[in-house]
DNA sequence: TGGGGTTAT
DNA sequence: ATAACCC
């Protein structure tokens, strides 16, 4: 029974997203596409058979934190685990447990509804993201120390651990086979770490690419894995039930598909791909008419640590002091956690999102660089740096809004980017990431910064 | 929808 | 700066 589909259910940590992040890399463009009189319009990509055995062919394990909010609320208080929890932002329900979702819950559901069909549901704040961010950075850590002490030696081959999609049954024979099933023994291991060193459970695909080992992953639900045998690709791509749960096919592209008459796998498979090209764009029309057959050929690249830091929070604001007020606070937050962080950000930005008639997506933004006399004191203790950030963050905000007229914004945030390393440590490397500022090791447990305690670092 | 994050144009 | 994508 594969009910894949469904979709996008669990949470993840960020950094678990390394492994599946998208990189385009998208060839310019294919030349045989460009023929005015080329007469068949079939795919011309399909040209998966290589030899087994081609340094092309890859064995993604793709892992997935279980409803990843809620987890880390269970750890803090124990006494929440057997009870259905919901994790609250403003009036939705942004995610919540499995016990929970026996009892109806459902991701973003709004508090209302969700007390209406849960009366018993409790509900903590997950509006501070702190917490989950440090538990973030402790998975990145143990996933980097797993893949270097991964060795194949102890991983025996010729059983599979966890589910076979569709069961299908495992040739002995085949190479292909047998690399996706040890494969589904790493995926074992570092779900086992997971559990044993931060005591977080989470499922794991593995697949032959990194869309299909997403999906897959996501076949049998809570703390369970699968692997995919090439076999059975089609039959995952076609247990989809609309192109929206592709994962690189968004909102706008399934509308954009759905004017087309394209609304099921085998629609966006079987249509015309000139027609296509000219719809969305070579890049785009080709990227994801591939995705449709289940081939994905980016590749697994290293996030590294976040390239910004924003904080932001949707209230209603209709003054500039108001602004001003919610400017500093955000503003604290995220000099403790660039202070942290250890590098230096050389742009800050502003962003709002005005009332107006909801259209979805609205936000406008305001940037500049900081100006250097400002860097320079961000990294050894901030101090002076609030009241001259506030008056640019304040210049941003005036630019974007006329203050002499009546406004009414939702949301404000504060980010700051163009991130450079004050250290010259090992650029790309490892330690990179894992330098004592960024270490979440503390046995503290809890640790609030104040601004003053920045400059005790190093 | 919330509070984030990335890449492409 | 915006628009698309991701969780």
């Amino acid at each position: 029974p594969q009910e894949a589909g469904g979709g996008d259910d669990d949470e993840e940590a960020d950094s678990t997203r390394a492994m599946e992040r998208a990189e385009a890399g998208a060839p310019g463009g294919w030349p045989g596409a460009l023929e005015p009189d080329e007469p068949d319009d079939l795919p011309w990509f399909h040209d998966e058979l290589e030899p087994a055995g081609s340094s092309s062919c890859r064995v993604i394990v793709h892992v997935d934190l279980d409803c990843f909010y809620a987890q880390v609320e269970m750890i803090s208080n124990p006494e929440l685990k057997d009870k259905p929890l919901g994790v609250q932002q403003k009036y939705l329900v942004v995610t919540c447990n499995y016990e929970a979702r026996k009892l109806g819950v459902k991701k973003l559901m709004s508090v209302r509804d969700a007390k209406e069909k849960c009366p018993q549901l409790v509900l903590v704040n997950g509006e501070d993201l702190t917490r989950y961010r440090e538990m973030s950075y402790k998975v990145t850590e143990m996933v980097e120390k797993r893949l270097e002490q991964l060795q194949s030696d102890e991983l025996s081959a010729l059983t599979v651990s966890g589910h076979v999609y569709n069961n299908q049954s495992v040739n002995p024979r085949d190479t292909l086979h047998i690399r996706l099933l040890v494969g589904s023994h790493i995926a074992a291991e570092m779900r086992e770490a997971m559990y044993q060193q931060l005591g977080l459970t989470g499922c794991a695909g593995v697949a032959s690419n990194k869309l299909l080992a997403k999906l897959v992953s996501g076949v049998f639900k809570p703390n369970q894995q699968t692997v995919l045998l090439p076999e059975s690709s089609q039959d995952l791509i076609h247990s989809l039930n609309h192109i929206k749960e592709i994962p690189g096919i968004g909102y706008k592209t399934a509308k954009r598909l759905e004017a087309l008459g394209i609304s099921s796998v085998r629609d966006l498979q079987t249509f015309s791909s000139k027609i296509l090209e000219k719809e969305l764009g070579i890049s785009v029309a080709q990227r994801i008419q591939k995705l449709s057959f289940g081939e994905d050929d980016s590749p697994v690249t290293p996030s590294g640590p976040p390239q910004s830091f924003s904080e932001e929070d949707s209230f209603r604001c209709s003054s500039e002091v108001e602004a001003k007020t919610k400017i500093e606070e955000l503003l604290a937050s995220l000099l403790n956690r660039v202070c942290q962080d250890g590098r230096k950000p050389h742009t800050v930005r502003l962003v709002i999102r005005r009332y107006s008639s909801e259209k979805l997506c609205n936000r406008e933004s305001r940037q500049c660089p900081i100006p250097s006399h400002i860097v320079q004191k961000l990294g050894a203790g901030n101090y002076d740096v609030m009241a001259p950030m506030v008056d640019i963050l304040m210049k941003l905000f005036r630019n974007m809004v006329n203050v002499k007229m009546p406004f009414h914004l939702t949301l404000l945030s504060v980010c700051f980017c163009n991130l450079k390393s004050r250290n010259t440590a090992k650029k790309g490397t490892i330690d990179y990431y894992l330098t004592p500022s960024l270490s979440t090791t503390s046995h503290t447990g809890k640790r609030s910064f104040k601004m003053k305690d920045c400059h005790m670092e190093d």
